[in-house]
DNA sequence: ACTTACAAACAGTCAAGCCTGTTTTTTGAA
DNA sequence: TTCAAAAAACAGGCTTGACTGTTTGTAAGT
């Protein structure tokens, strides 16, 4: 009974080292850029030597490599809950559009830049990187479409409205490195965009089903 | 081995070997990557040896920021000559969207990827490039405002307009790394944001003496 | 016993900064 | 005008430091 961790067995130990290991990789990645995410850093912020990092990974792009898709698999299921709980109780559209800044500007898009240019100029790790990422936009493709169904707006053209929020947002969050301390700029753009949406989002007051659980599951 | 058997200025020389160091440096950029932007590969594509590098710059840091500077400034030069031609001819609002895409695409975001992750951990490195960054933003103030003086728009909201797409396309840009082979997904986007842009640019064909081009109403 | 999980030292590589030497241009006084 | 000293523009080697991949050693689990 080993209640309180006393005696792990070897798949538990080596998935918590993966998983201190992944988190510290991502951790690094976002506090101090893909160029200081170093292994010996990386094993000392994990707190394992740097032997435990070569043992479970094949070097620093896999391990890399695993941390983000570690990390676009999380924010994948997130909004998947997400849109879950949205089309349960029927909210705005506003309330996705404020869900993709958050989402977005919540480390994922400050770490996404980080290993961007080393996937432009490094093929194997590209490679590597594609299918993780043509997995996280099906995801969110398959929320929009259920987004679509429930609001009863085309599919194809509910993607490419939210595709866009997607990318709107992605260039406002690489613009806050270089023009920080302008909340008002990023608020206007938000609240822009927010209004466009709208007409795109008859969002018809659906909101009558408050209370009511799943409808429909596509 | 002189050019032409005059003499040149060490003016000349200093203004001919910069140029050289820092255009090789938005090539490496470009090509290879930040990281890989060595000042020994700085020194070897510009033709010129490291010590040169050393004298005309006070470090890797130093180079790099000049060439930024010196990349955004010609953008910023190029797009204020294309304001001036297409208010000169009245064009139409879907060119600005395309010459947006075209600007980016054209290296200048995709450089801008390269050193967006250094400047947000490195503060000397940021600092250096606020105010360059700032005079280039003006820039693109400056532009949007005359177009909407052009247009007989709101200043404010062209500039917010404009300012959106600016960040549709960068995140658009940045999508390209890892989502190659996928035009229809660009075209789509950005078919859809001409379409939306349209509708807060009037666009008066006040002056449409030449020839227009293709304004289909959607 | 045998494999897995980890630890730690080792070797090769390479860039950054520094420093010294060499060539080209400018300066200024006879 | 001449021409030598000063200054600027370059060339190239040396040192240090740090990181990656690898290998060897050890304890824990099955």
């Amino acid at each position: 009974m080993r209640v309180s961790g006393k005696r792990r067995s070897q798949k538990e130990r080596s998935a918590e080292t993966s998983a201190r290991l992944m988190n510290a990789t991502i951790d690094l990645l976002h506090d101090q850029g893909l160029a200081r995410t170093t292994t010996p850093e990386i094993a000392r912020m994990a707190g394992v030597s740097r032997g435990a990092l070569t043992h479970h990974f094949a070097g620093r792009e896999a391990i890399i490599s695993a941390s983000v898709a570690d990390m676009l698999g999380k924010a994948a299921r997130d909004l998947h809950r997400f849109a879950e709980d949205f089309m349960a109780r029927g909210g705005s559209s506003d309330e996705i559009v404020d869900y993709a800044w958050r989402m977005m500007d919540d480390r994922l898009f400050y770490v996404t830049m980080e290993y961007l240019p080393e996937a432009r100029h490094n093929p194997a790790f590209r490679a590597d990187l594609i299918p993780t990422v043509k997995e996280f936009h099906a995801g969110l493709d398959a929320v929009w479409t259920a987004l679509a169904a429930r609001a009863g707006t085309d599919p194809d053209h509910t993607r490419t409205v939210m595709n866009a929020t997607m990318c709107l947002v992605r260039g406002m969050i690489s613009q806050t490195v270089l023009r920080p301390n302008d909340p008002a700029y990023y608020e206007g753009l938000l609240g822009f965009w927010k209004q466009q949406v709208r007409q795109h989002f008859p969002m018809k007051p659906a909101a009558a089903l408050t209370g009511r659980r799943k409808t429909a599951t596509a």
